[in-house]
DNA sequence: CACCAATCAATTGTCGACAATCATCATGAC
DNA sequence: GTCATGATGATTGTCGACAATTGATTGGTG
């Protein structure tokens, strides 16, 4: 279950219009149903999902302060297209923060939190035994085990943050680079490791492991945006 | 001027009312002119403002959104009041960014953002000379300080999370708690080695100082908490 | 006197319509 | 043939009104 967040009303009744269709919208572009740099006009959603435009706009807003959408004003709004460079910022921004994340969880996550973290990885490696190729669950499952860290931050402001923005960010990322398996036996591993610092107890060393960990799959995506640019170099847009 | 933006639509031309309430109720909560905790309605704020309830519900999804306001479904919303455990966590977050900013400045910033690095320390020096009880321009300096090392990240998520959410809540902060010189000169001393590290290229260096120098200043929020439990311990609420 | 329930006022959520602004396309001049 | 210019269509911004939900007040009862 990657879709848990913070905010209050979530997997609950949803309680207003606009919310409800926030959440659609959000899902309907991390799916890539809405394509990245497609405009999105507002009477056009509005007789999509059948509502006005004011819960509409609302729904636009929230999806413009989670960065899931662009807008300018009196001209529209476009889905994002994360460009190579924003998607290398995000890896510096996902590194501070993640690495910021596990040094908090390694003080203050509790037995039963630590307990389910490493049910995760159980989970992730009987899937990653059976079918290596699928990539699916390796990707969630790698979500999960990162959002219970953030979780186990005990930091609000932190998951707010991580899980509640930047997540949908990655997500939306993979759909859109079509990224399969990101390495998966690598970054099995440096979950492992991390999980040992944060049973240890060990802050300094499960926020290095942490960096070293994001920094890692950061260095892989440069790799691969390299090795497809050889491939088939695009025009000098 | 700490008020610059990374947001396109800034000093320039406001195109459209709900931004330009937007600023103005920004800037209304950071001054402490909207009482923290205090409730805020919509038909007041619209009478107040002179405009519809429509651009103003827009104003305040975004205030929602950069996390000045909070809102309950059908209920309401009330201006933020940061408890001391929000507060620490804020501290977090900000250890966390600046010192990844500090670190991408030492590589990228050039060499004229430097030397208004340099200027922002100068200024600040004649003013603290001058004026050394007068805190406000060390409060703002210090700011401004901090706001060109982000800029000088030159990474535009960065840029967002920090100078268009954080240090609003920074500012409030300050204006909430009514926190006056904090640390001036130790604060000083610091900033100048990490402008040192910078124009170095020294990342890591600038990076390790910067996290310290954010660290140093949650401490100083937890002592000075503490001193004013003892002087006036409150309830155990 | 304390507690619970129903009514009521106020606020929020939603809707449809009008005005302002912008992108497009066609027309004409150079 | 190319570029500037104006009309046109659509979209966004703004407004006022109605419906739904909430919190409080008032009245009654144990």
């Amino acid at each position: 279950m990657t879709n848990a967040s913070t905010s209050p009303a979530n997997s609950s009744e949803v309680r207003t219009l606009a919310e409800r269709v926030f959440q659609q919208l959000q899902d309907a572009i991390v799916r890539g149903e809405l394509a990245p740099g497609s405009k999105i006009t507002e009477p056009g959603l509005s007789r999509a999902y059948g509502i006005s435009r004011g819960p509409l706009r609302e729904a636009m807003r929230r999806l413009e302060a989670h960065r899931l959408i662009e807008r300018v004003p009196h001209v529209g709004a476009r889905v994002v297209k994360l460009s190579i460079k924003e998607l290398l910022e995000l890896f510096d921004v996902r590194e501070a923060l993640e690495s910021m994340a596990a040094r908090l969880a390694a003080e203050h996550m509790t037995a039963e939190e630590i307990a389910g973290l490493r049910e995760v990885l159980a989970v992730h490696e009987r899937q990653s035994d059976l079918r290596r190729g699928e990539a699916y669950y390796q990707r969630e499952g790698d979500l999960d085990f990162h959002y219970r860290i953030v979780q186990g931050s005990h930091n609000r402001m932190l998951m707010g943050m991580l899980c509640d923005d930047l997540y949908y960010l990655v997500r939306l990322y993979r759909t859109q680079y079509s990224a399969s398996g990101t390495r998966p036996q690598r970054a099995f591993v440096e979950h492992h490791r991390i999980v040992d610092a944060i049973e240890a107890g060990d802050a300094e060393l499960a926020e290095l492991l942490m960096r070293r960990h994001v920094s890692a799959s950061r260095e892989n995506v440069v790799e691969r945006y390299a090795a497809s640019l050889e491939q088939q170099p695009e025009p000098s847009a």
